[in-house]
DNA sequence: CCGCATCCCTGGGGATACTG
DNA sequence: CAGTATCCCCAGGGATGCGG
C-alpha cells in the first residue's frame, strides 16, 4: 500500500503534516500540463531549450522556461549551460525525473488505449 | 514502446492527425491538479458530492462541480443521482477511470518516494 | 443536498522588447 | 540562442444566490 495522504488527512503529528504539506506542494507543482508535456518531450534524450519548444506542441516561451525553471528546483530536470556564443543550453532529466516519466509514459498510453471508449463517452453525453 | 505522439509529429495521414489532437485533448482534460486529486480521492470508493469536497483538500464548489462534469463527460466517472429528498449524487470510477488511478497512485508514489531529494534540490536551487 | 448561473476580480499567461 | 522583464488582457476560478 502506498502512502497516500494527498488528501485531508488527520493532523496526527507535525513531521507528518509537514511532509504532507510539502507533498501536496510537489503534486501542485507536477500535475500541469505543461510539466508533464515536458518531461515527457525529454523522456531519456538530451534536448535543448528551442528544441524543447518545437517538440512541446503550443507551449509559449514564458509557459516553457517557467517551468523548467520549476523543474529544476525540484530536482527533476539538469539544466547544462555551455559557454559558447550563442549559448547552448541542454536539459535532462534527472533519476528522479525518470521515475515521473515512467508514470506519465502510462498516462499517455491510457490516452491512447481509451481514444474510443471516451470518444463514444462524449458523444453519449453531448446528447 | 508505447505510441506517445503527444508531442508535435508529423502529419502522415488524417485520421492519425484526429486522433492524436483528440488525445492531446483528453490529456489537457486529465493533467490537471483537481482532476487528477479527484480521481486520487475516488479510488476504489464511491463518494458523495459533500464527500468529495470534504475530501479533496482546498477545492472550491465551482472546481468540483466544473472537474466532475469533465471527468463524466469523458467516461472516467459514473455519476449516479438518488430521486430522493435531499437529493443524494454518488461518484464512483469507471473501468477506465480506474486505469487512470492507477497512473495517479504511481505520481503520489513517486511524491512520497523523493520529498527527500526534492526538498534538497530546493534548497541547493534557492541558494 | 446538489448544481447552475451570475458577478467580479485576480493572476495566469501571451506578446514584445532588451541583455548577455 | 537563452533568459528576463514589462505590459496587458482575458479567462480561470472564488463567492454568492436561486432553483430543483
Amino acid at each position: 500500500m502506498v502512502t497516500k495522504r494527498l488528501l485531508k488527512g488527520l493532523p496526527e503529528d507535525a513531521d507528518l503534516r509537514r511532509a504532507d504539506s510539502l507533498a501536496r506542494e510537489i503534486f501542485s507543482d507536477v500535475a500541469n500540463k505543461w510539466a508533464l508535456l515536458i518531461i515527457e518531450a525529454l523522456g531519456e534524450r538530451t534536448l535543448r531549450f528551442s528544441e524543447l519548444r518545437d517538440e512541446v506542441e503550443g507551449v509559449s516561451h514564458k509557459m516553457l522556461t517557467q517551468n523548467l525553471r520549476m523543474l529544476e528546483r525540484n530536482g527533476l530536470v539538469d539544466r547544462k549551460v555551455h559557454p559558447t556564443v550563442p549559448p547552448r543550453v541542454e536539459y535532462t532529466l534527472t533519476g528522479p525525473g525518470r521515475g515521473l516519466l515512467a508514470a506519465v509514459d502510462a498516462i499517455c498510453g491510457w490516452t491512447h488505449q481509451h481514444l474510443g471508449h471516451i470518444e463514444g463517452a462524449r458523444r453519449r453525453f453531448d446528447a
